[in-house]
RNA sequence: GCCGAAGUGGCGGAACGGUAGACGCAGGAGACUCAAAAUCUCCCGUCCGCAAGGGCGUGCGGGUUCGAAUCCCGCCUUCGGCACCA
C-alpha cells in the first residue's frame, strides 16, 4: 500500500495530447484541494505501515505545541519537510511523516485562570482547530498514527518511563534551590530562565530562587557521551551548543586540610582547578555560600557577617541583577586551609562568585593568575603570590600588577617544581599530586541533572506515592495511568492544584499497604516530547510504550526537522532519554535521530519578529484562500533559504502564484502549432528535463529547497518557449509533461494530482516513482569556452562539447577578442579546464 | 567578555577554486484590451561611451593561486548562544 512501486509501473507511457476543448477552465485550487484531500483521504493514500520488503524512511517534524490557530511558522516547518517526505516516497521508500500534538503545559493553566475553562477543553478544542488547519495544507500524515501527549493513553507511557528511570536509579530525589517564577508560580529548568537578567521565558518575570523537594534525571551521567555527536549527521552550531552547554572541563581536585577555628582539624576541603600548575600561588579559598563547610569553618568572631552575608545572598537572586558592574562580595569566615603545596596556612572566605552547582562548590584562589581571584584578592587586601612566569620569562611583581596575569611560562616560587617548563607544569603537577595523594585528574561538567518536577496541574502525574514508613514507592505499572482528577482549581498559589485538591493525593502505599501521598507534582512537558518518536510508532499499543516490531523497522530517525531554539534542550533530553532507554534496555541503538536540520524563523514585513501586538502576523488561512495551499507550500521553498528563514514579502508569492498558473495552462493548452517543433528544439527541451531531473534530486538530497524551485521554474520556461516552437504534440513534450509533474508532485500536491488526472495520467502521481536522468540526454552539444588572458574574460566562444585540448587552444589563441591582449607579449603558459576555459597567461 | 553563524544588485537569493548576479520580486518600455484584471515580449549591478567596447564590482585590508564570492591571516558590522563555570 505504502511502496509507490507496486501500484502503477505505467508512467513512461506518453502523455497525450489534451484535447484543447476540455481545458476552457482556469486554475482553481480552491475547488481542486479540498477535493483530493478528501479522496487521498478515502483511499488511504498516505498510510505508512511496516514493509520488510520495502526501504523505510522516518521523516520527523517537531510536533507543534496547540496554541490556537496555526500560524505561518507551522507551515514553513511543515510544508518543506513534508514535500521531502514525499520526494523520498516516490524515491521507493516506505515513508512514515507523522503528526501530533505536544499537549501539556503552562499556557493552557494560564488560560483556565484566565478565563475559566478547563485546561482539556482549551487544549482540545485548539487541537480541533489546528487540525483541520493542518489538513489545508496537503500534507502526508498518516493520522490513524496520531499522538496527542495530554491523552492518558499516552501519558500512561510517559509515565512507565518515569518508573524505569527511577528503578535504574536514573531518577533521584533532592531538596534543591531552583529558578522559580514567580508570576508563573512554577519551578523553572535552568534552560527556561533566559537573558543576562535571568528572566522567566514564558513571561518575562525575573527569576527568584525557591527551596523545595524535586524529582531529577541524572543526565550528567550521560555528558560525557552526549559530547560525541560522531554517529550523526547534526549541523555544527546545534553540535556546538550542546558541547557548549555541557561544557567539559578538564582539570584537577585537589584536597586542602583545614583547622577548626577553636582548634583541632576539620573536614577537607576539596577543591576543583583547571589549571594545578598554579598551586604555589593559591593564597587562599573560596567557598560557595551554601558549601557544607561553612558552619563548621566559621569562628565565633565571624558568625554575625557569615550569617548576615547568606542571608543577604539568598535574597539578593533578583536584586543583584540590578547592579550593572558587579562588584565582588563575600566574607571570611575566620577558618583556615592548608595549601598541601606549600604548607602554608590559607584564609577560607566565603563569595557568591562560587557557586554551589559546579564543580565542588568552593576553590582555591589564585589571585596572580586568574581574573576573579585578583579582583577579589584587591578588594580585599588578600594576598597575591606570581607562580608562573611570563612566556618571555619575566616574572610581574604582584604589588604592580592591575590584573591577573594568565601567564603560560615555565614555574616559579614552586618548591621543588620550581622551574618545570610550561608545557610539562600541568602534568608534572598532577603526577606530584597523585604521589602524595592530595589530589587527583578530574573532569567538571557544566550539565546539571534535569529538573523534571512542575508544581502544576497540566501534566503528567508522576507515579510516585510518598508513605511515611517506606519513603517514595514505585506506583506499580499495571495501575497506570495515574490520571489528572477534572474537578480541581487553579489558583496561583505556587502549590500544585493537585496539592489542593481534596481527595486525589490520598492513597495506600503500594509496598506496606499504609496511608500515603501521593506525589502532587506533574512532569516538565519535556518529558513528553523525549519519547513522542516512539509513540507513533504504534500510538494505540498497550503492551508497552511502542511495538517492538514497528520499532526494529522505523528507528532511528532518519531525517529530523525543527527549530534552531530546542538546540540545548529538546534535542539533548531527548538523546539522554534515548541513550538511558538503550542501558535500561528498552531502546536500541546509540542515536535517535540520524539527521537533523533546522528551518529558520519567518519575521514580519518589517523585518521584525511576528507578534500580534505589531500588528506584522502573516496569517495563513487568508494567504490559502487566496493562492491556495500549493502555492503557499512553494512559496514557502521558494523564498528564502529554508535554514535562514527572513522577512516576508507579501509581493513575492504573486511571482510563485503566476509559474504555477503557467504550468496549469502549458500543460492543459500548450500554445504553439502541436507537431511543428525542429529536431532542435526537441532536444533542447530533453536536455533541460533531464538536467532539472538531476538539480531537482540534488536539491532534495541536500535539503536545500529554494533551488528546487528555481530549477522548476526554468523548465517551465524552456517548456514554454518549447512549446511555442511547436514542441506539444511530440514524444518529448509528453516526456516532459509527465515527469516535470513528477518533480512537480512534492511540492504542489494537489496541482500535480489534478493535472496528471486531467492529462489522462492513470493512478495518482503520488504513486509514480520519482524521474530517473538521462545522462546522455543532459549533456550539452555545445559549450561556451571562457577565452581569459591573466585571468580576465576576454572572449567567450561557442564550440563543440568534446573539444580537443589543441583545438581548444588553437581557437582561445586565435579569439577576436583576446588577440589585442595576445599582441607583442610572450605566453608564458596556457592553462586549459575542459569543457570551461582557456586562460592564456602572458608576461 | 567568550563562543558560533552570516555579510553578493533596490529586495529575496544563485554560483564542484573556473562566464558573478541563475530563478523570482520590485521597477522601466511595449503588445493585447473600450477599460481593468490576467497574460505575453523586451530592458534592468555600476561608471565612461552614440555605439563598438572598456574600467570597477561579492563588508574592509592583506595573502595563496594561472584564476578567489568561494581557501588562509587580520579587521569591521549584523544576528544568535553563553555569561563570575574555577
Amino acid at each position: 500500500m505504502s511502496r509507490p512501486r507496486d501500484t502503477d509501473s505505467s508512467t513512461e507511457t506518453a502523455v497525450p495530447a489534451p484535447p484543447r476543448a476540455a481545458v476552457a477552465d482556469a486554475y482553481d485550487p480552491s475547488e481542486i484541494e479540498p477535493r483530493w484531500q478528501r479522496r487521498w483521504e478515502e483511499e488511504g493514500l498516505y498510510r505508512s505501515d511496516v514493509d520488510p520488503a520495502a526501504e523505510k524512511h522516518y521523516a520527523l517534524t517537531m510536533l507543534p505545541y496547540p496554541s490556537g490557530d496555526l500560524h505561518i511558522g507551522h507551515w514553513y516547518a511543515i510544508c518543506p519537510a513534508d514535500a521531502r517526505a514525499r520526494y523520498e516516497r516516490m524515491r521507493g521508500k516506505n515513508v512514515l511523516f507523522p503528526i501530533g500534538f505536544d499537549a501539556f503545559g503552562l499556557p493552557a493553566e494560564n488560560a483556565a485562570i484566565q478565563r475559566n475553562v478547563h485546561p482539556r477543553e482549551w487544549t482540545y478544542a485548539n487541537i480541533e482547530r489546528m487540525r483541520r488547519q493542518l489538513r489545508t495544507m496537503g500534507p502526508m500524515f498518516d493520522w490513524r498514527r496520531e499522538i496527542v501527549s495530554a491523552d492518558p493513553e499516552y501519558y500512561r507511557w510517559t509515565q512507565w518511563f518515569f518508573l524505569r528511570f527511577f528503578a535504574g536509579d536514573l531518577a533521584y530525589r533532592k531538596r534543591a534551590a531552583v529558578d522559580w517564577c514567580p508570576s508563573c508560580n512554577t519551578t523553572l529548568a535552568r534552560e527556561q530562565v533566559v537573558g543576562d537578567d535571568r528572566r522567566c521565558e514564558r513571561c518575562d518575570t525575573p527569576v527568584t530562587k525557591k527551596d523545595l523537594e524535586q524529582w531529577f534525571f541524572r543526565t550528567t551521567r550521560y555528558a560525557e557521551e552526549l559530547l560525541d555527536f560522531s554517529g550523526i549527521d547534526w549541523p555544527e552550531r546545534v553540535r556546538t551548543l550542546q558541547t557548549h552547554w555541557i561544557g567539559r572541563s578538564e582539570g584537577a581536585r585537589i584536597a586542602f586540610a583545614t583547622e577548626r577555628p577553636g582548634g583541632g582539624a576539620g573536614s577537607a576541603i576539596e577543591v576543583f582547578t583547571t589549571r594545578p600548575d598554579t598551586l604555589w600561588g593559591a593564597t587562599f579559598l573560596v567557598l560557595a555560600p551554601e558549601h557544607p563547610a561553612v558552619a563548621e569553618l566559621t569562628s565565633p568572631e565571624q558568625a554575625d557577617a557569615v550569617a548576615r552575608y547568606l542571608d543577604q545572598t539568598l535574597r539578593q537572586t533578583d536584586v543583584q541583577r540590578e547592579a550593572a558592574d558587579r562588584e565582588k562580595t563575600g566574607v571570611p569566615t575566620g577558618g583556615f586551609a592548608v595549601n598541601p603545596a606549600t604548607g602554608e596556612r590559607v584564609p577560607v572566605w566565603i563569595a557568591d562568585y562560587v557557586l554551589t552547582t559546579y564543580g565542588t562548590g568552593a576553590i582555591m584562589a589564585v589571585p596572580a593568575h586568574d581574573q576573579r581571584d585578583f579582583d577579589f584578592a584587591r578588594r580585599f587586601g588578600l594576598p597575591i603570590r606570581v607562580v608562573v612566569a611570563g612566556e618571555d620569562g619575566a616574572v610581574p611583581d604582584p604589588a604592580a600588577m592591575s590584573e591577573a596575569a594568565p601567564s603560560q611560562g615555565a614555574l616559579v616560587d614552586s618548591g621543588e617544581l620550581t622551574g618545570t617548563p610550561a608545557a610539562d607544569a600541568y602534568e608534572r603537577v598532577c603526577a606530584w599530586l597523585e604521589e602524595r595523594g592530595h589530589g587527583r585528574r578530574a573532569v567538571t561538567y557544566r550539565l546539571r541533572d534535569w529538573l523534571i518536577s512542575r508544581q502544576r496541574y497540566w501534566g503528567a502525574p508522576i507515579p510516585i506515592v510518598h508513605c511515611p514508613a517506606c519513603g517514595p514507592v514505585a506506583v506499580p505499572e499495571d495501575e497506570l495511568p495515574i490520571t489528572l482528577p477534572d474537578d480541581v482549581e487553579w489558583r496561583p498559589t505556587g502549590e500544585s492544584p493537585l496539592k489542593l485538591h481534596p481527595t486525589w493525593r490520598h492513597t495506600t502505599c503500594p509496598r506496606c499497604g499504609g496511608p500515603g501521598e501521593r506525589d502532587t507534582d506533574t512532569m516538565d512537558t519535556f518529558m513528553d516530547s523525549s519519547w513522542y518518536h516512539l509513540r507513533y510508532l504504534s500510538p494505540r499499543f498497550d503492551q508497552g510504550p511502542f511495538d517492538p516490531a514497528e520499532y526494529d523497522y522505523w528507528m532511528p530517525v532518519d531525517v529530523y526537522t525543527g527549530g534552531i531554539e530546542h538546540a540545548t534542550m529538546h534535542l539533548i533530553y531527548t538523546r539522554f532519554f534515548h541513550k538511558a532507554c538503550r542501558d535500561l534496555g528498552v531502546t536500541a541503538g546509540d542515536e535517535p535521530m540520524r539527521k537533523l536540520r533546522n528551518q529558520g524563523i519567518i519575521l514580519g514585513e518589517d523585518s521584525e519578529k511576528m507578534s500580534k501586538s505589531r500588528g506584522n502576523v502573516v496569517a495563513p488561512d487568508a494567504l490559502v484562500e487566496r493562492y491556495g495551499a500549493d502555492t503557499v507550500r512553494a512559496h514557502l521553498m521558494f523564498f528564502a533559504r529554508w535554514e535562514q528563514g527572513g522577512p516576508w514579502s507579501s509581493g513575492g508569492i504573486e511571482g510563485t502564484a503566476r509559474w504555477l498558473r503557467r504550468v496549469w495552462s502549458l500543460l492543459l493548452d500548450p500554445p504553439g502549432d502541436a507537431g511543428t517543433a525542429s529536431d532542435e528544439t526537441r532536444r533542447r527541451l530533453r536536455r533541460k528535463l533531464h538536467q532539472a531531473i538531476g538539480a531537482v534530486t540534488a536539491d532534495f538530497e541536500r535539503v536545500q529547497f529554494n533551488t528546487v524551485v528555481s530549477t522548476l521554474m526554468e523548465l517551465a520556461n524552456e517548456m514554454g518557449r518549447a512549446a511555442q516552437e511547436g514542441a506539444a504534440g511530440t514524444d518529448e513534450w509528453a516526456e516532459a509533461a509527465s515527469a516535470s509533474l513528477r518533480l512537480l508532485a512534492p511540492l504542489a500536491p494537489h496541482l500535480a494530482e489534478e493535472l496528471w488526472h486531467r492529462l489522462g495520467q492513470p493512478g495518482s502521481v503520488h504513486r509514480q516513482p520519482w524521474p530517473e536522468t538521462d545522462a546522455e540526454a543532459a549533456a550539452e552539444d555545445e559549450i561556451t569556452l571562457v577565452v581569459q588572458v591573466n585571468g580576465k574574460v576576454r572572449d567567450r566562444l561557442t564550440v563543440p562539447a568534446g573539444v580537443s585540448r589543441e583545438e581548444a587552444e588553437r581557437r582561445a589563441l586565435a579569439a577576436e577578442g583576446a588577440r589585442k591582449f595576445l599582441a607583442g607579449v610572450t605566453v608564458r603558459k596556457v592553462v586549459y579546464v575542459p569543457g570551461r576555459l582557456v586562460n592564456v597567461v602572458v608576461g
